[in-house]
Formats: C-alpha cells, structure tokens, sequence
DNA sequence: TGTAAGGTTAACTAATTAGTGAATTTCATT
DNA sequence: AATGAAATTCACTAATTAGTTAACCTTACA
C-alpha cells in the first residue's frame, strides 16, 4: 500500500467536499491518518497482524483497526503504549 | 530549568516510591511529564506567556498549565494544536 | 511591602476515547 | 469457488480528557 496515495484520497474526501469544516478537525483528522498509517507499515514490518499486537498491549484487534484506520482521535499513551510495548520500537516526538 | 533534573525527580517519585504502579501507567506518566516539559520550553523560546497561547489555541491558561506539568494524558490532536497552531511550530513524530 | 502578571490547583460538566463482543467483509490460498 | 485468517464496522458502557470558572500561589519589581 502507498501512504500518499491513500492520504490524498483522504485529502480530497475531507478538503474538497465538505468545505465547512474548520481547519483544526480536518488536521486532527489528518494527523489521525497519518499516525495510523505509520502504526500499519510499522505493525507489518515487525510481522504481526493486528489481533497479536492487540493481546502484547492488552487491547483488542477491533481497536487496533480503528487507529490504523485513523478513525479516533487517540491519546497520546495509546500510540506510545502501541509502537513501544506492542512493536518494540522508539517512538520518537520532537518541535521544530 | 533543566529538564533532565527535573525529569529525575520525576522518575524517584513514581519509580522509586509507590513501587506498586505497572510500567505503563508509569511510562504514561512519564511521557507526559517529558511533554509537558518539551512544551514549556518550546513556549518559553516563542516568548509567550501560557495565557497568550491559551487564547491562540482557543482554550484557557488552566489548561496550559496542566498539560505543562504533565498532569494529564493528552490526545495526539491537542498536543498537535498547541505546537502547529499555537507556536507556529512542526511536531514531528516518527517511529523507530 | 503592595501590586500585578504569570502560573497552579480544585471542582465541575460535556464530550470523547478506551475497551469490548459480535457480526460482517476482505483477502489470500488452495 | 470455498475456506479460513485477517481486518473492518457497529453498538454499547465506563473511564478519561477537554474545557471552563474561580480561587489561590509565586514571582518581579516599582
């Protein structure tokens, strides 16, 4: 799967047609996107599917899809809790 | 202020003494504090008081200030908003 | 020392996520 | 095409944040 692709679909459903919404949902719900786009590549590069990274962080896969598929505005714990404990990686979170 | 110390103090506070809490909740807080802390600075470079980002972000000091002091879990999209809309700056978040 | 600005804390409501089970759909493989 | 694994969606509750007001501390400094 190609992120960009996938994210300018996502671009023209919330930027082009529903032209009433503010600025700072359509980024919070970009930023959900792209957040869980980078959980799905990490999640398949570490070879897991979505039920075994759901029982390593004591969650469920229905979860795990819904992040992946950016469809909750998720706190940042679960997203440190999901790339640490469950894929074993850094998370890494910087300004500027 | 330096925030490794500050970070430390931290870490013997929940680490150190109510050794009963799980590593994720302890982790959980942790990111939060280290958050918080990166907030404060990035806010104090940007020389605004947390009022004035209060209101360029659309919510009040209080808040601010709890999310400073890493007194609570924040989601992706507020963290997000102070930084972007707030500081004018890029947050970058990467895994591995 | 008084004052004001900046920051912290407590208390509360409303909105949203976290977490779950079950049904459904997609996808790969034979 | 049939099968089973993997993923998605729906519906729901409980827990937590987002957002706010007001009171209270701290700090700087006139």
């Amino acid at each position: 799967m190609n992120s960009i692709t996938t994210f300018e679909e996502h671009l023209d459903k919330y930027h082009g047609k529903q032209g009433t919404e503010s600025r700072v949902k359509f980024d919070t719900k970009s930023l959900a996107f792209r957040l869980g786009v980078m959980l799905q590549e990490a999640r398949k590069e570490a070879n897991l599917t979505q039920e075994e990274l759901a029982i390593k962080t004591g969650t469920k896969k229905s979860y795990i899809s819904r992040i992946e598929n950016g469809k909750s505005d998720i706190q940042l714990s679960t997203f440190y809790k999901l790339i640490e404990f469950g894929l074993g990686k850094p998370l890494n979170i910087s300004i500027g």
